[in-house]
DNA sequence: AAATATTTTTAGAGTTATCTAAATTTTTAT
DNA sequence: ATAAAAATTTAGATAACTCTAAAAATATTT
């Protein structure tokens, strides 16, 4: 039962399980393509492959789903990625936008016992400096009740939980904000005009977010 | 300026360099093959690979060198081994006897900053667990006078330096004994007959070396 | 429903790293 | 110095992953 994946192959079903918890339809071709600038005919070739090794069930121009077997896998993958974005973060002291690449590549490390004994390290973390949560040894993902910032309620007190896409630019943005996952907020205000949204801070500055922004935010309640 | 080395091929280079340091001689196809495991045919198609990159200097049935660029790669895998190595068994309370695969692998995380990172938080380590010493950030290795515990001279105090080869084995045999690096000894028997040595530890214990085990220590003047 | 556009797959080829088997060169032994 | 042995290289193949271009299937538009 030695399951070696390869690397690509590891990339690949991380991609199709981050499509397949987003977008509710079809994990297609193209999406995946997209996900991992790769061109079609390459994924054709993939899906193929992880069909063969039982990791996705796949049918010719019907799409592809992880099968038990891969969503576990991709489970582990992310468990990993994640685990080491916290130790790059809080002991290397990288800024939360830095650690993407790095971790990436470190996911892919090979080792039964490296990961459990990360986790142990870290004190067994439940989010990711993103916010997103750490899958535990078995695979069981915590999902506590998230909304976005742009469908969020007036008064009622937020606080920060994760953020949609990883890019450096929302984080930087919210580092110079001096905001992090956990920062409380309220909204006290929001435009039709251009949907931006004010909120008042802990500090009890005020900050008014772009419609894009909101978008991208994360909250949950206090 | 782009230097991306694959990791097959920061392998070779790191293979190279163990040979080179060790062996006075030549450093010959068939020697880096069985460093690697790999056919010496497969070793000719690297080497080509390598002088065309100008990290090796290469001529035909002559054996091979490393130039100066591809031994400063060289040891900036050593670098990165050894510090990963000190990671996991100081943090991650790995034996060290265990690490030595798991570092095969970090070894070739690839990011500018990370190993500087990882070696500030480690506290500038000199030597890793087995004794070997880690290449500073500019590839500057400390060199420490060592002799094998096989040539050592009789009632002069000597602490364990290092272990020559990393296998299991022996690593488990000094842990056994509760014997680690910087473990002081004094040589008070050698016999001619099989040539084994006979120690005395610092708890006033008493140990006989196998002449092999001997061959294998590195001890230095305390 | 037919025409058009888009998506997906297939076919064929390139790259990297590997191998086996045969040929060549170097080293060692007689 | 010649013959035999060992080391090394070359030639030809294979496997994994990728690509481009063309073909086939599906989806969309009119």
């Amino acid at each position: 039962m030695k399951n070696t994946l390869s690397q690509t192959e590891e990339n690949y079903l991380k991609a199709i399980y981050h499509i397949q918890i987003q977008d509710v339809k079809n994990v297609s071709t193209t999406l995946i393509a997209k996900s991992l600038t790769t061109k079609a005919s390459s994924v054709t070739d993939m899906l193929r492959k992880l069909a063969d090794k039982k990791l996705v069930s796949y049918e010719k121009y019907k799409g592809v789903k992880l099968t038990t077997k891969g969503e576990k896998s991709a489970i582990k993958i992310v468990r990993k990625h994640r685990l080491w974005e916290v130790f790059l973060v809080e002991k290397l002291n990288y800024n939360w936008d830095e650690v993407h690449d790095i971790a990436e590549q470190l996911e892919h490390i090979k080792s039964d016992t490296l990961i459990d004994k990360l986790e142990g390290f870290l004190n067994f973390p439940t989010h990711d400096p993103h916010g997103d949560p750490i899958p535990d040894s078995k695979g069981k993902i915590s999902t506590n009740q998230t909304i976005l910032l742009s469908t969020a309620k007036q008064n009622v007190p937020y606080k920060i939980a994760k953020v949609k896409d990883n890019s450096s630019a929302l984080l930087q943005f919210l580092d110079k904000n001096s905001l992090t996952i956990g920062s409380e907020l309220l909204v006290i205000d929001q435009f039709e005009f251009d949907e931006s949204i004010t909120v008042k801070l802990a500090t009890n500055h005020n900050l008014t977010f772009s419609k894009k922004t909101c978008e991208n935010i994360f909250v949950t309640n206090k």
